[in-house]
DNA sequence: CTAGACTCTCCCCCACAATGGAGAGTCGAT
DNA sequence: ATCGACTCTCCATTGTGGGGGAGAGTCTAG
């Protein structure tokens, strides 16, 4: 007996595999990328087929959307391993991926320090820029002084 | 005719070149750096001794000094090199040096820019955490989405 | 003459996140 | 049977600024 109409997330046991080609299709993401990141270990496949081609199953699409979000976000790939690591654990990984995010924030935060600094020594660099100095023996540019 | 106590720098004729150690020691960079720098055509030798050693002459030392100022304040070597380009030409650098430090406050403003926004969205994505929501589908974690 | 310091070229390696391509094998349809 | 689409593994490359080390040659003091 057939349920027609059933949604396909009812017929848990029947999990299609896809071939990476369909995968990269549905997630946006190039051939080269999943294997690279099955390689890495982001993206388990649940096996092979017969002809060694990889297969991928339904919840890989909510993996690389994790992924991509949490690439957007900034975070490495190392750094989203390990917050797969704690899903795939069984646990929720709500709490590491705050960790990771504040700490991106802080990052965020000094590396912005570390540029705001750099532009004020720009800026006043170049609010005493003389375009034709006096030549002053074998200095390059005598405006680069500090 | 040998003056006593003449100072190096009035004896221009005979420039004593350095070997690369010395050169080395004296600019505080690595043998290693020095010729990665001469491969690149930022330091050019003024020849070889007989054994085939690099010999450098004492202008090596305050072209060092600007390359070693320009990239703390941010330019690649490829931006440097244009930048002694000039001077070798026998132009005054200053005017592209000035374009070039213009250029890179650019590249920070719009980083600086780049960086608030992320941390912007970090930020509101962080102020509704929750630790622990309800399970929502396959979601991995449902706090992340847009 | 020999030991030690110095230098040479050449090749490989790091991070980071992929990308490109060669050459071979597999699958589905005709 | 064969064609095209797909996939496999393996290797190299991208950009940036160097670092490590092998193996060989050179220079200098004792």
């Amino acid at each position: 007996m057939q349920a027609i109409g059933m949604t396909a997330s009812l017929t848990a046991s029947t999990t299609v595999a896809m071939k990476i080609g369909v995968l990269a299709r549905r997630s946006g993401m190039t051939v080269k990328t999943l294997r690279y990141y099955e390689d890495l270990g982001l993206l388990p496949a649940i096996g092979r087929s017969e002809g060694g081609y990889r297969l991928f199953a339904e919840e890989s699409l909510q993996r690389l959307e994790f992924i991509r979000r949490l690439k957007t976000l900034g975070l490495s790939l190392e750094e989203i391993q390990r917050c797969l690591a704690v899903h795939d654990a069984g646990e929720l990984p709500c709490g590491d991926i705050q960790r990771q995010l504040e700490r991106q924030i802080g990052r965020i935060d000094s590396q912005i320090q570390e540029l705001r600094q750099l532009r004020k020594e720009l800026q006043g660099l170049l609010a005493g820029w003389q375009s034709d100095p006096a030549k002053d023996g074998d200095v390059i540019c005598p405006n680069l002084r500090v």
